[in-house]
DNA sequence: CAAAATCTTGTATGATCATTCAATTTTTTG
DNA sequence: CAAAAAATTGAATGATCATACAAGATTTTG
C-alpha cells in the first residue's frame, strides 16, 4: 500500500499544480513545463504519472467534479425536505471548497474547451446531465409540471453565469454571498411557480 | 473608394470564416490555414489584411460586439419607458442576428480566453461594463436602490449562462424562446423588487 | 496600353511544445 | 547492505504553426 500512496500524493500535487497553472496561463497556452515547474517537478515526470497532457487535463477536470460531488453529498446529508434538497444542490455549486478564483477559472475553461476535446466533452456532458436530473427530481415535488422545465433551466443558467463572472477575476469570489444570492433566486422561482400555477 | 470597398469585403469574408472555423475547431486549436481554407484564401492573405492572427481574433470579437450593438440600438429605438428599455437591452442579447450556434460558441470561447489575451481582455471588460451600466440606468427608475445591484447581477449572470448553454451545442439555440425566457425572468425580478421593497 | 498599385500565394524560417528515452538517483525489499 | 524497483530528469526528436518574404498575378490608373 505504500507504493500506491506515494503515487497518489504525486498525482494530487500535479493536479493541484495544473489548476494553479491553468488559472494563470489559460488552457490554450499552458505548457507541460509550466505545470511541472509549479509542482517543482519536470515535464517528463508528468508523462511518467499521467501518460500525456490530455490525461492530466482529464484528471484535473475529474478533480473539480469530485469536489463538487463531495460538497453535494455533505449538504444533501442534512437536507430533509425536497425544498432543502433543491437548495442543497444549488448551494453545493458555490461551496467554499469549490468556488475559488483558480477553480472557477479552470472550470470555465474546461467548459469552453469541452466541445473540442473528447475526454472533457464526455465528463462535461455527464456532469451537466446529472445536475439537471438532480434538480428536476426535487422540482417535481415542488412546482407544477408546466413550470418545471423553465425553473430548472433558469436555475442552471444562472449558476453557470455566476461561475463565468467569478472566472473573469474582476472581484474575488465571495462564496457565501453567491450561495445567498442563488438561494434567493431559487426561492423566488419556487414561490412564483406555486403562485401563478397553483401548487 | 473602390479600394476601400474591396478591402472591406475581404475583411468581412475573413472574419466570417474565422467565426465558422472557431465554431468547429475551437479557439485553442484553430489554425490560420483552416480559417483561410474556410474563406477560400491562403494563410498569407490573412496576414496581409490583418497583420497577425491576434488581430484577426480581435476583429472577430469586435464583429460580435458590433452585431450586439446594432441589435440593441434597433430595439431601443422602439422603447419608450424604462421598463421597455430594460427589456430591450435584455432581448438584444438574444437577437436572431446574434444568437446562432456559431456565434454563441465563439462568444463563449472569447470569454474564456479574455483573461489571457490582452486585446480580447480589453474589449471584454469594456463590453461587460457597458451592458452593466445600461441595465443599471434603467433599473434605477424601476426598482428601489437596495435591490438594484442584486437584480442587475442576476440578470447578467442569467444571460451569460444562457449563452454558455447554447454554446454547448446540445440543442440548436431558439432565439425567440430565449428572449421570452429572459424577459420573463426580468419581469419576475422587477415585480418582486417592487413588491418586497415598495416602489 | 503600360506603369503602378494592389493583391495573392508557395515556400522557407524559426519558434514552441509534447513526448520519448537513456541514464541516473532514490527508495524499497529481502 | 546489495539487488531490484520506482522515480526523476536532461536532452533529443519530431510535429505543428504563425509569420515573413519574394515572386508573380490581377486590377487600377493616367
Amino acid at each position: 500500500m505504500r507504493r500506491r500512496r506515494i503515487r497518489d500524493i504525486r498525482n494530487d500535487e500535479l493536479v493541484a499544480a495544473a489548476i494553479r497553472s491553468l488559472h494563470h496561463r489559460g488552457f490554450g497556452s499552458v505548457t507541460m513545463a509550466e505545470i511541472a515547474g509549479e509542482a517543482g517537478a519536470s515535464a517528463a515526470s508528468i508523462n511518467y504519472y499521467f501518460g500525456s497532457k490530455d490525461r492530466l487535463m482529464e484528471e484535473t477536470m475529474r478533480r473539480l467534479l469530485s469536489i463538487l460531488h463531495t460538497a453535494l453529498l455533505a449538504r444533501l446529508a442534512e437536507a430533509r425536505t425536497p425544498r432543502d434538497r433543491l437548495l442543497a444542490i444549488v448551494e453545493a455549486n458555490f461551496d467554499d471548497t469549490l468556488f475559488t478564483p483558480a477553480q472557477c477559472s479552470v472550470w470555465v475553461q474546461f467548459w469552453a474547451n469541452a466541445p473540442y476535446t473528447s475526454s472533457l466533452s464526455r465528463l462535461h456532458r455527464i456532469n451537466r446531465a446529472r445536475v439537471a436530473s438532480n434538480i428536476r427530481r426535487e422540482l417535481r415535488q415542488l412546482v407544477p409540471e408546466q413550470g418545471l422545465n423553465r425553473v430548472q433551466t433558469t436555475i442552471q443558467a444562472y449558476m453557470d453565469g455566476v461561475w463565468i463572472e467569478a472566472a473573469q477575476g474582476g472581484t474575488v469570489p465571495d462564496a457565501a454571498a453567491a450561495r445567498a444570492d442563488a438561494r434567493a433566486l431559487a426561492e423566488l422561482l419556487l414561490d412564483q411557480s406555486r403562485q401563478s400555477l397553483g401548487s
